[in-house]
DNA sequence: AGACATGTGTCTTATAGAAGATATGATAAC
DNA sequence: GTTATCATATCTTCTATAAGACACATGTCT
């Protein structure tokens, strides 16, 4: 079944303003629906570039501009050969994607996979900053996680997060703990939301007592403070989370241009 | 007069393996060679993607992607109806394009220009780390420089940066406080250097009694220090400095993708 | 194991029209 | 005469289409 989807191709029609854009842009978002809906899942390979354009009724070099930016964008993967992929979060070498902490010495996986300790993990209620953030009303559902990730043995990211429990209803402790790999992997796999991009909003700061002691340095070391807002598809913001990181033995890499 | 540049379009050659690219990458690499050399010079026009194909002997299009990427890289700037001009610091919205810092509140620009105060500018010779940074021998000339910036007459920023002495012949504090705008725009302008892409290494850290007192905080204020190394055309080092950011009234921002 | 066919994305060229920016010249108004 | 306005021409980048050659991956047949 060929979804008749109606391209603005002509002419602006006089009176109303609707946002015209070029043809291979109204592609693009065509593909982002059908990566959002499901359609197409993590990992999987989209339909060719050909197919596309039969489907949309546009020539292939306009569905592979489209492509090139959803590629571009991290939410596509070309492989030359085999295919067009959906992103993902698991496999890859990437292990963590977000994650530009890296040790002074070495690699982050020389000393073996991170060692991951849950320290609570709870259903409260989103209070205002939590709300603001994750766009939703103060008082609703939402589910609280802190642990603690190790690399070496040595206590380095102490992570609060936040999600919103509507989207992860059924997720546990148990279910956390139980599973290998990135978080964000099982987001995908189990709940079906992808995590699309982030904003960080970094900070030097003093740690309380408690969180000294979770990370067993002496309260004088200055923390990494890094605010996490991680957004699905459409800028929607799906999960919210503050880590101290030891800057003593690791720095934060970032890339500017 | 055509320059004869010889690319490669045919089967590879057996015996050396010399890397072979697609069209477009070598015209973006002969491009790049042009910029570098200053035939053209930052804020002013190239030639139309027409002209250039004819000069390389490649079509349009071919022309157009390597100019899309290198447009994508910030080299380039393009301009429908106008034509296509070369990067530049000055200018443009954009200030400070290297830097991250925001304030809680409010705009960086809300209270006026940034204060600028030199505090030292000094001559001398590379030692250890700075050598190794910016790929020089170890006692090597460079060039010292420590300054504060405030905004809204609060100090924010402390820098330390260091300047290879050869590239940067005859840069004194004078100059540098005569001129207004940003730092990087003034490379460009005086000494023919354009910093292309940067790299960051961001700790938490407490200052020392002399950094606390410059920036006018208490010695127990933790600090963001952020390391940066600033590269020209092909990766070549030309800046190292080191900053200290208040993140008690700003934060340091980042976009993950 | 080797040769071959096939389906995928990649690269290059060519053509055409759309859209933004700018200069020029004709015309009208003062 | 001077100035303002409009239409036109021409330059630029931008968008879209199409076709063919190429490279890579993965089979299947011999």
């Amino acid at each position: 079944m060929t979804s008749e989807t109606s391209l603005v191709t002509s002419a602006p029609v006089a009176g109303s303003a609707p946002a015209f854009s070029p043809l291979y842009q109204q592609i693009k978002a065509l593909v982002l629906q059908s990566l959002q809906s499901g359609e197409w899942k993590p990992g999987e390979p989209i339909p060719s570039e050909f197919e596309l354009a039969a489907r949309y009724k546009v020539s292939q070099g306009t569905v592979r501009k489209a492509i090139d930016e959803l590629a571009q964008d991290n939410l596509l993967i070309r492989r030359q050969g085999k295919g067009t992929f959906v992103a993902t979060h698991a496999e890859q070498q990437v292990q963590y994607r977000f994650l530009k902490l890296k040790p002074d010495h070495g690699d982050l996986n020389s000393q073996g996979p991170a060692q991951r300790l849950i320290i609570d993990c709870k259903r409260t209620r989103a209070n205002n900053d939590v709300a603001k953030a994750l766009r939703l009303r103060v008082g609703e559902a939402v589910l609280q996680l802190r642990r603690v990730l190790s690399f070496g043995d040595v206590p380095t990211i102490l992570e609060d997060i936040w999600l919103p429990g509507g989207p992860f209803k059924g997720l546990t402790a148990e279910r956390l703990s139980a599973d290998q790999g990135p978080m964000y992997a099982l987001f995908e796999t189990e709940f079906g939301i992808r995590m699309v991009r982030a904003q960080e909003r970094l900070r030097a700061v003093n740690p309380s007592n408690e969180e000294a002691q979770l990370l067993q340095i002496e309260q004088h070391l200055p923390l990494l403070s890094v605010e996490r807002l991680a957004f699905t598809y459409h800028d929607t913001p799906m999960e919210w989370r503050r880590g101290l990181y030891r800057t003593d033995t690791h720095y934060y890499d970032n890339e500017l241009n």
